[in-house]
DNA sequence: CCAGACCCTG
DNA sequence: CAGGGTCTGG
C-alpha cells in the first residue's frame, strides 16, 4: 500500500524503455552463415541484424533491468529470433518480386540487386523494430489493451507496410537520382575541380574565399582523406561530428543547440544547394518508412510512452537527415575525388562477383593516386623533403595490395571515410580537444563534462565521443581490425557495439571486390545502424553508466531523501536518461540497504550490551541510541555517503538515523526481528521522513568541491 | 503480470 | 556497488 514501492510513482514505464530487449549471449547465427555465400554478398545483412541485437551492447546497465524484464528480454528475443528466420527465408522469397521490379527498373546499374538488398535490410530493421518494441509498450500498460492491442499492431503492421513499399519506391527514385547526379556532377565539376587544386597548390583553402561555403567544405573532405596530416589534425573529425550530430535530432533537445550552432551554421550553408532534392528525398524515404511508426500513434496519453514518441521522433528525423547527410557527402565525395581521365561511375562500375575487384582497386588507387601526389607535391614543396614512406604506401594502394591491417584503404572512398571517421570516434588519442587518453577521460568528471553546458543533455552525441564514451569501443577496434572480414562481421562472443560496427565498417573497405556504389550503399547502411545503435542502447554514449560524480552527488541527496522518485533523480540529475535511471534507482537501494544494515548492526549491539551490562536496557538506551555527530555510526556513514566530508551532514539526517536506530533497537529488543518482514515496519516509517532535496542539487556540477 | 523492493552474493 | 533471485503490492 505505501510500501516504498509506491514512492517511485512515475519510474516503472520510463526506467526501461530504451534499454536493451535482448541478451547478448543468444544471438541468432548470422543469417547468411551456412548458405552458398556469393562472393559480392554484402555483410550488410548480417550486419544490420547484428546492429539489431541490442543485447549486444554492454550488459552493464541492461542488468539492471530486474527479473521480469529480463524474462521479457528473453521472450522479445525468441520472437526476433522467429523473425530473422523468417526473414532469410520467407522474408527473401518475399522481396524476390520487389527484387525483380527493382532490377527491372534499374538494369543499367548493375548493383541493383545489392541496393534492393540493402533496401530490404532496412525493411527488415524496420520490421524487426515494431515486432519487439510494442512489446515494451504492452507490458507498459500492464495489459490492460493487449487483447485489442494485438489487432491493433496487426493493422499498423499492414499499415506500415504499405508505407514502406512506398518507402521502397521512393528509395528507389532516391538511387536513381544519385547515380544521375553522379554522372551530371561529375562533368559539372571538372573544371571547378582543376580550379580548386590549383588554389590547393597555391597556398590553401584561403584562396576559396571567391568560392561558395558549400566548396569550402568539400576542400575539408578532401584534405581529410589525402593528407594524413590533416587526418591526425581535426578536419575528419570535424567531418564526423557534422555527418551525424549535428542534425534536427537537436530540436528535440533544444539545449544542444548553442553549443552545436557553430558547426550546424556551417553543415547548413554547405549544405543542400544542388543536392537538396536528393536530401528531401532521403528525408521523405525515412519519414515514410519511419523506423517505430507503430511507437508515436500509440498510446499518446501515457506520460512515459510520450517521452518514447518524443524520442523515437526525433530518432526518426535524425534518420532521415543523417542518411541524407551521408548521401549528400558521399555523393560530393564521389563528385569531386572522380579524376578526369576516369568515367562518371555509374557507367565504370563492374558487376558484383566480377574480378574486376582488383581491376577497380588499382583503378581507384591510380584515381586517389594523382590527387594525393598532386597534394603531396604541394606539401614536399612546402617542407622540402621527400617522404619515401608515403611512396611507399602509395605503391601498396595503387597496387591494389590489400592494405592489411593499416587504414582503410581508399579502394572503398565512402567507405574509408566512414571508417576514418569512426576509427577517428575510436582512436581517441589522435583528437586535439580531448583528454590524451581514455583513463584520464573516465578519471575526469563526466558529470561536470555534461552539466557543465546545460545544453549538453547526452542526447545525440558527436559520433567521435562515441569512443570516448564507451571505452568498448575502443577497446574492441585494433582486434577487430586483425579479424578483418570475418564470416560474422567480426562479431565476438555475440557482443555488439559501436565498435563492432566500426569493426565491419573497416572490413568492409578491406574487401577490394567492393565496387563504389557498393560502398556507397554500405555507408549509408553503417549510418543508419549507428543511428539505430544508439536508439537502441543510448547508454553507449551516456559513458557506459553513471559517473563517480553522479555517485557522490546521489550520495549526498541520500541524506536528504531516502527514497526519491525518478522524478526527483531527474529533477537533480540534468543529464539523466532512461537507461540511468534504473541504475539511480538501485544506487539508492544500496544506499539504504547500507543505511540499514548499519542501523540494525548498531541496534544489536546496543542490545548486547544492554543485555550483557546489567540486563536494563532503558538504562544504557540513551546513551546508545543515538547518533551524535561524535558517534562511531555517524562517523560511518558519513564515510560511506559522505567520504570527502566536505559536505555538512544535515541535523535531519542524524534525526532519521536516530529514529531507524531506535527501531531496529524496539524490534531487536522486543524480539519482532524473529518476524521475516519485521524491517518492513521501520522501511515505512523511514521512508515517510525524507525532506525535500536542497535547490543547490540542482544546479549542474558536483554541489561541493 | 509487472515493477520495484528486498535479500544475498561476489 | 553490481547482479541475480525472490517476494509483494497493485
Amino acid at each position: 500500500m505505501d510500501s516504498p514501492t509506491d514512492l517511485f510513482e512515475d519510474s516503472s514505464p520510463q526506467i526501461h524503455a530504451f534499454a536493451p530487449s535482448l541478451s547478448s549471449t543468444d544471438l541468432p547465427a548470422p543469417p547468411s552463415a551456412g548458405r552458398p555465400s556469393p562472393a559480392f554478398r554484402p555483410p550488410g545483412f548480417p550486419l544490420i541484424h547484428h546492429l539489431l541485437q541490442p543485447g549486444g551492447a554492454p550488459r552493464r546497465i541492461g542488468g539492471q533491468l530486474n527479473t521480469n524484464l529480463r524474462q521479457q528480454e528473453d521472450r522479445n528475443l525468441e520472437e526476433v529470433r522467429g523473425e530473422v528466420e523468417q526473414g532469410t527465408d520467407g522474408g527473401e522469397e518475399g522481396g524476390m518480386e520487389r527484387e525483380d521490379s527493382l532490377m527491372g527498373f534499374k538494369k543499367r546499374h548493375s548493383d541493383a540487386a545489392l541496393a534492393a538488398e540493402w533496401s530490404q535490410d532496412v525493411l527488415k530493421v524496420k520490421r524487426m523494430k515494431l515486432e519487439s518494441r510494442p512489446k515494451g509498450g504492452e507490458a507498459e500498460e500492464g495489459g490492460r489493451r493487449r487483447e485489442g492491442g494485438r489487432e491493433g499492431r496487426r493493422r499498423e503492421r499492414e499499415e506500415l507496410k504499405e508505407q514502406l513499399d512506398e518507402a521502397r519506391e521512393r528509395l528507389q527514385a532516391l538511387q536513381e537520382k544519385v547515380w544521375r547526379a553522379f554522372g551530371e556532377k561529375h562533368m559539372a565539376e571538372e573544371e571547378e575541380k582543376k580550379g580548386r587544386c590549383k588554389n590547393r597548390e597555391d597556398g590553401g583553402e584561403d584562396a576559396g574565399l571567391m568560392e561558395e561555403e558549400e566548396e569550402e567544405e568539400e576542400e575539408d573532405i578532401t584534405e581529410g582523406m589525402y593528407d594524413e596530416e590533416d587526418i591526425e589534425g581535426g578536419d575528419m573529425e570535424k567531418e564526423a561530428f557534422s555527418l551525424l550530430s549535428v542534425s534536427p535530432f537537436d530540436s528535440f533537445h533544444k539545449q544542444r543547440e548553442e553549443r552545436q550552432k557553430d558547426g550546424e551554421g556551417r553543415m547548413e550553408k554547405g549544405r543542400g544547394l544542388h543536392l537538396e532534392g536528393v536530401m528531401e528525398e532521403a528525408g521523405l524515404w525515412l519519414d515514410c518508412g519511419g523506423l517505430v511508426r507503430g511507437d508515436w500513434h500509440g498510446g499518446v496519453e501515457e506520460e512515459g510512452e510520450e517521452g518514447g514518441q518524443k524520442f523515437a521522433q526525433a530518432l526518426k528525423v535524425e534518420l532521415g537527415s543523417a542518411v541524407a547527410r551521408v548521401i549528400d557527402r558521399v555523393l560530393r565525395l564521389y563528385t569531386e575525388m572522380t579524376d578526369p581521365s576516369s568515367p562518371p561511375a555509374a557507367i565504370s562500375f563492374l558487376p558484383p562477383g566480377n574480378d574486376g575487384g582488383r581491376e577497380r582497386g588499382v583503378w581507384m588507387g591510380l584515381l586517389t593516386q594523382g590527387r594525393r601526389e598532386e597534394k603531396m607535391r604541394g606539401n614536399e614543396e612546402k617542407t622540402g623533403r621527400q617522404d619515401g614512406e608515403r611512396e611507399k604506401q602509395l605503391q601498396n594502394r595503387s597496387s591494389g595490395a590489400p592494405p592489411h591491417r593499416s587504414e582503410p584503404s581508399d579502394l572503398s572512398m565512402p567507405l574509408a571515410v566512414q571508417s576514418k571517421l569512426f576509427s577517428r570516434s575510436l582512436h581517441h588519442h589522435q583528437l586535439p580537444h580531448l583528454p590524451p587518453s581514455r583513463k584520464d577521460y573516465l578519471n575526469s568528471d563526466p558529470f561536470l563534462e555534461f552539466s557543465a553546458h546545460p545544453s549538453s543533455h547526452p542526447s545525440f552525441p558527436p559520433l567521435p565521443l562515441l569512443g570516448h564514451l564507451d571505452p568498448s569501443l575502443a577497446r574492441h577496434a585494433h582486434g577487430g581490425r586483425e579479424r578483418g572480414m570475418r564470416g560474422d562481421g567480426g562479431m565476438r562472443g555475440g557482443g555488439m557495439d559501436g565498435g563492432e560496427l566500426y569493426l565491419t565498417a573497416g572490413g568492409i573497405s578491406f574487401c577490394p571486390q567492393w565496387g563504389r556504389e557498393m560502398c556507397f550503399f554500405m555507408s549509408v547502411l553503417v549510418c543508419v545502424c549507428v543511428c539505430v545503435c544508439l536508439l537502441n542502447w543510448p547508454h553507449v554514449y551516456t559513458q557506459e553508466g553513471l559517473s563517480p560524480c553522479h555517485l557522490k552527488k546521489a550520495k549526498l541527496m541520500f541524506f536528504y531523501a531516502r527514497y526519491p522518485s525518478s522524478n526527483t533523480l531527474k529533477t537533480y540529475f540534468p543529464d539523466f536518461n532512461r537507461c540511468v535511471t534504473s541504475q539511480m534507482i538501485k544506487w539508492f537501494s544500496n544506499f539504504r540497504e547500507f543505511f540499514y544494515i548499519q542501523m540494525e548492526r548498531f541496534a544489536r549491539q546496543a542490545v548486547r550490551e544492554a543485555l550483557t551490562r546489567d540486563g536494563a536496557p532503558r538504562v544504557s538506551r540513551e546513551g546508545q541510541l543515538r547518533v551524535g555527530r561524535d558517534t562511531e555510526l555517524y562517523r560511518i556513514l558519513n564515510m560511506h555517503y559522505n567520504k570527502s566530508n566536505v559536505y555538512q551532514v544535515p541535523e535531519r539526517f542524524i534525526e532519521i538515523s536516530e529514529v531507524a536506530l531506535r527501531e531496529f533497537y524496539s524490534a531487536i529488543w522486543t524480539g519482532r526481528d524473529s518476524d521475516p518482514c519485521w524491517k518492513k515496519g521501520i522501511y515505512k516509517i523511514i521512508c515517510k521522513m525524507d525532506s525535500p532535496v536542497p535547490d543547490a542539487f540542482r544546479l549542474p556540477g558536483c554541489p561541493i568541491g
